[in-house]
DNA sequence: CGCGTAACAGGTAACTGTTACGCGGTGCGTTACT
């Protein structure tokens, strides 16, 4: 018999009488109850499960007020909205778009308790002021929405999201709610150790989709691949969504499809902001049956009615794909995800991955030029000091900060750090290139993860669920490969010598866990030198794998 | 990184081969103008 805590039958009783759910479903309660409890908790849930109820439920059953870190002011703006209709007056946003006077009101109106949520960019975070007057609040819980964004973005293109650790302290540290549809186990690893979250709890549910059939269709050839592409959308049911990888291929395809009779249209983020909103809404009214986009579209995207999901060119990651593909299909009617691919797109997607490549000589100029200026340089500045461009400033003062020789003030200026003193420049500029080289590796070994879904000949199913660290039983019936008989039944229960999910270690490579097995090979994701794929032969002869712990008991940082 | 396009050289007409260069995704914020 389940017995039902007193905290979660008032959060029961909220989710009922503030927000109208009848019933809260198992993963929802969860993860309330996990912080309820005090936990610190990364809830992994797919969109449209109601994923934005858990933190509006547990942060009113806390009683105080929450601070909810939110990737885009349009999805700031979106939440704040439905909120307003159960709790009018209760929920504000601060982002760029509120004139002065608005932000003093509003965060006074937090300091006063008159808020219960209050949503803002990671940016926002970065200002010493505006930390202490959230900090005076005490707040009750720090969300983080879109927590996948800590990983993909912080890296290179939105730095504050590594810092958020930092925030939560500054915060008197509130427990920790992290939130996305999508997170692969390294994924979940890093938000949990860059948010600080401890003794995490990670709650994952449900990722197959039974109702998406999986294809990729190989091509040699670019243009006989759009023109492929082009028939499919013509056929298919519509509404539908194509991912392209640049922008002006969204723009060509979009045109393409406008000239063949389709409505369609392009978006990304080189359109200004009245055009993408008016293809957006427009799209989300069916007034348009296609949208070609960049992958700038979707975040936040709840259309219940999309009948495809085709990619004219892959994407960077398993992860990217897992996102994009399952904005299909959420009505829980068949939807068609085909992937088109040319093996040549993956020049374009290594040349994302990971950044710019790092000199140790360049990061040693910008780590002298941080060390003159005496602290009173931000990025931007020391771009136009040392001749680099922003982009590799940005990865290099990054770089230099996970190896703790810099640090970032909240206003940008960055700092030579304190620990740092006693090593030489270049042997910390040396350290900051080769952690560099390492991320590099990292997310070049997620776009050769990519890679092997679509060039798999097994499950394609199996390999999406398996890279998220859950097993599968293949065949779907439902992918390309199944259907064509290329799936061979591995047969139940014979015996794989490592399980996945599983722990194991291996006398170079270290630590890691088992993803995936295909034909003769395994696929292991090492902590340190991200997927690798092995002959299994060698592996068992030479006994280069040695299990660890069964999965489940990873211990969590 | 690697591809596609533009510019250019070669030797006297039209075109081919070489080289150089630019381009390629995601958003917050701020600031200087209308």
């Amino acid at each position: 018999m389940v017995r039902v805590s007193k905290e979660m039958q008032r959060a029961q009783r909220i989710a009922r009488e503030v927000f109208g759910h009848e019933q809260l479903h198992g993963a929802q309660q969860q993860a309330i109850g996990s912080v309820l409890e005090g936990h610190d908790t990364l809830a992994i849930m797919p969109t449209g499960s109601g994923k934005s109820a858990i933190y509006q439920v547990a942060a009113l059953a806390l009683g105080g007020p929450a601070v909810v870190v939110s990737p885009l002011i349009a999805l700031q703006r979106d939440q704040v909205e439905a909120l307003e209709v159960h709790l009018p007056g209760q929920a504000a946003w601060i982002n760029s778009t509120l004139r002065p006077a608005d932000r003093e009101a509003t965060l006074q109106a937090f300091e006063e308790g008159q808020l219960a949520f209050l949503f803002l960019a990671p940016e926002q975070l970065c200002s010493e002021e505006t930390l202490a007057r959230l900090s005076a609040a005490r707040p009750s819980l720090f969300v983080v929405d879109e927590a996948h964004c800590v990983s993909e973005w912080g890296h290179d293109f939105r730095p504050e999201y590594l810092r958020l650790g930092q925030v939560v302290e500054a915060l008197g540290r509130p427990p920790v709610l992290a939130l996305t549809a999508t997170a692969a186990p390294p994924v979940r690893a890093e938000i949990i150790e860059r948010l600080g979250m401890r003794g995490a709890r990670t709650l994952v549910s449900g990722f197959d989709r039974p109702e998406l059939r999986l294809e990729v269709r190989r091509f040699e050839n670019p243009d006989a691949k759009r023109s492929a592409l082009l028939a499919a959308v013509l056929e298919a049911q519509k509404p539908g969504i194509v991912y392209a990888a640049t922008r002006r291929a969204a723009e060509e395809c979009a045109e393409e499809l406008l000239s063949c009779g389709v409505q369609a249209a392009a978006y990304h983020a080189g359109m200004n902001a009245a055009a993408r909103e008016q293809v957006q809404t427009s799209f989300m009214l069916d007034e348009l049956e296609v949208i070609v986009a960049t992958n700038a579209f979707g975040m936040g995207i709840d259309k219940s009615n999309v009948r495809f999901v085709y990619h004219l060119q892959l994407p960077g990651s398993v992860d990217a794909y897992a996102q994009e593909l399952g904005r299909a299909g959420r009505d829980g009617a068949a939807a068609d995800v085909i992937l088109f691919y040319t093996p040549s797109d993956l020049n374009l997607r290594r040349y994302f991955a990971g950044g710019p490549h790092l000199d140790a000589e360049q990061v040693e100029v910008v780590l002298r030029t941080v060390e003159e200026a005496d602290g009173s340089l931000d990025v931007q500045a020391l771009s136009e000091q040392t001749g680099l461009s922003q982009a590799r400033v940005l990865t290099a003062v990054s770089r230099l900060e996970d190896v703790g020789a810099v640090d970032v003030q909240p206003g940008g200026a960055v700092n030579v750090s304190g620990e740092a003193n006693e090593t030489p420049p270049a042997d910390l500029a040396a350290q900051a290139a080769q952690a560099q080289d390492r991320r590099q590796a990292y997310e070049r070994s997620r776009l050769d993860m990519m890679r092997g879904y679509a060039e798999t000949e097994g499950c394609r199913r199996e390999y999406l669920l398996n890279y998220f660290g859950q097993p599968y039983q293949a065949p779907c019936d439902n992918c390309d490969t199944c259907q064509d008989g290329r799936v061979q039944e591995t047969g139940a229960g014979l015996a794989v010598p490592f399980a996945i999910g599983g722990r194991v270690a291996h006398r170079s490579l270290g630590e890691g866990q088992v993803m995936h097995y295909e034909g003769e090979k395994i696929t292991v994701l090492f902590d340190q030198h991200g997927y690798q794929t092995l002959a299994l032969t060698i592996v068992l002869e030479q006994a280069l794998l040695e299990p660890l712990f069964a999965s489940g008991q990873l211990p969590t940082a």
